[in-house]
DNA sequence: TTGTACGCGTTATCAT
DNA sequence: ATGATAACGCGTACAA
């Protein structure tokens, strides 16, 4: 059995279909009781709207799309929540959420980008974690779907960003006021060929911690930090490995590249018999929720990240709405959560 | 500028748009040359389908819609994320997984539901944790619309669920085999109205331990037993005061909502200057990633996450291909980890 | 207030 | 191997 049309809705009335859409999308020019005779056929067929035909006659979509590299990591499927919970909320794009996840490859990220442009499969963009390419960003623009970046920030693009720059300094000031001498940094890898995502947190946090610790005579040399890229808890573990094998006696690690990674730190010195905080202090970076359940509890960074859900909808939702004349750029200030770990 | 269509390379390349869309389809009747001409020509024009419009035309939408209640918790996404995963690493589907989140609204899963489906917004319709009605899921299963669901089962769908009934019972064993004597239990609500789910997993869970319980002469009265909805952190403090106040002095816990509620059993007990194990043994369910990293570990059955997620996908393609010609219903059996907390 | 006719971008049918 | 034409379901000028 085929699904119900405006058609048959149309047939089964002895009207046009202009008029059962019209009806449906609750038109002016429409007399209140065709309307109500129409909708009481439309429910009693259990009809509801083809989305494909009416984006393609609209050349709309009603939909945002939000797009970043997996649902598994806490802080991203965090952010999405609250995100959804938002539209719940004010009672828009209820239905209209369109979650896309790259899998951190650059090509899917690309397809998916020229997809859900060319189809006009949404009125907006919102990126975490990732941002597009300067060419695919003018297309964009010129096609004037609105582009909101979380964690980056583009010319041609609102944003988001928590101030990396402030939460890595409050957490080498910590450090340096508990009086840690010898202190290293796990941080996201800072890659520089630009067909690659320019991680901006990972800059930014990396500037600013090492900047504070400057300010108080102290230098962070290069062998004091390590990279990740996958922002997983094996490369907690194995950054631990290769702080020790480099034979640097550190009292201190600030894992800017989250509390996911800081958990595989905490994990691996307790197998090899390493004290935390007495021996190396951990500070993360998130504050995701099992941080309060680590042992010991982690001292970490707080990301906003419902309020970050927030922001990022509202701000959509006034680009959508033409209300914003350039580009808008919202910082928020980070708390350090003290906890027992530093 | 608006986007590039089949048209427009058909003009420019000075043949009919039929030619083009064969040529990109890859059809059988057409030349190598104009094959190579066309795709080279899309490529300079940096062209790409609109899915809606060809949505429209096939009556297919070449996605699998994976559906569930929100993305935040761990379970969730952990499943989506392996299932997303499953389909990168077949190369199928590999921009068409949608997931969809109820925010566990009745309301807005018949909506999207029936979106869905009159919309053939789907080749497949997954769905984790809750299920549809009969009367949808008929539906769906005259248009041939394959549904599978994850931790739930019904006839007209295929299923995938870790059996709970012996997960329960595991856990059963081991406190009576540790000598607990007054054991407890908080268990996902069990509503009966049957235009709610009902949520087959409480249901097992709650039979599976009951019974292997009594298997060893042990009673598992009602007042032993708290029940949560929403299977959040908050749950797991509030049934633990809900158990003290009822002035039963548990000295074993079995948290079948989950180590998410577990983990606020586990905070309240610490509050409260209650001893885990020694006072009370607590064993969770999920094996989250962050239960190896509580204070203490949770001992708790684990859920093979990855295993559902691939599993799932390869049954959606199979059940797509049309191989299934009955419903096909997957069982797992769950492992107990044993850890600090029991 | 309602209806006619057309267009959205694509695929499918039937000729050629 | 290719092209003209219709069809998918819906929205919307324009006309009535």
């Amino acid at each position: 059995m085929k699904p119900t049309t405006i058609k048959d809705i149309a047939k089964k009335l002895g009207i046009s279909h202009t008029t059962v859409s019209r009806a449906i999308n609750d038109h002016p020019s429409t007399s209140r009781k065709t309307k109500n005779r129409v909708r009481k056929a439309a429910e009693a067929m259990s009809y509801s709207p083809n989305m494909a035909a009416r984006g393609l006659a609209m050349g709309k979509s009603e939909s945002i799309a939000f797009m970043s590299t997996r649902f598994a990591a806490p802080f991203i499927s965090n952010v999405l929540d609250s995100f959804e919970q938002r539209a719940f909320y004010t009672k828009r794009y209820v239905h209209g959420i369109m979650p896309y996840s790259t899998r951190n490859e650059e090509s899917v990220k690309e397809a998916l980008l020229k997809q859900i442009l060319r189809g006009r499969n949404a009125d907006a963009l919102v990126m975490l974690t990732i941002k597009p390419n300067e060419r695919i960003l003018a297309e964009y623009n010129r096609v004037k779907i609105p582009v909101i970046l979380i964690e980056n920030s583009m010319k041609g693009a609102h944003s988001i960003m928590v101030d990396n720059v402030s939460g890595a300094g409050k957490a080498a000031e910590y450090f340096i006021k508990t009086g840690r001498k010898n202190i290293g940094m796990i941080v996201g890898e800072i890659v520089q060929p630009p067909s690659h995502d320019l991680n901006m947190s990972a800059v930014e946090r990396k500037k600013g911690f090492k900047s504070a610790l400057l300010d108080h005579g102290f230098e962070l040399p290069n062998r004091n930090i390590e990279e990740t890229h996958a922002y997983i808890y094996e490369e907690g573990k194995r950054s631990l490995d290769n702080f020790i094998k480099k034979g640097d006696r550190l009292d201190a690690i600030f894992c800017a590249a989250g509390d996911i990674v800081a958990m595989g730190v905490l994990e691996r010195a307790k197998e090899l018999g390493i004290k935390i905080p007495e021996d190396i202090a951990v500070i993360g970076y998130d504050d995701i929720l099992a941080a309060t359940h680590l042992d010991p509890p982690l001292t970490t960074v707080r990301q906003p990240l419902e309020g970050i859900g927030i922001m990022a909808f509202d701000l959509a939702i006034e680009a959508i709405e033409g209300k914003l004349k350039e580009d808008k750029h919202i910082k928020i200030d980070p708390e350090l959560i003290i906890r027992k770990s530093a």
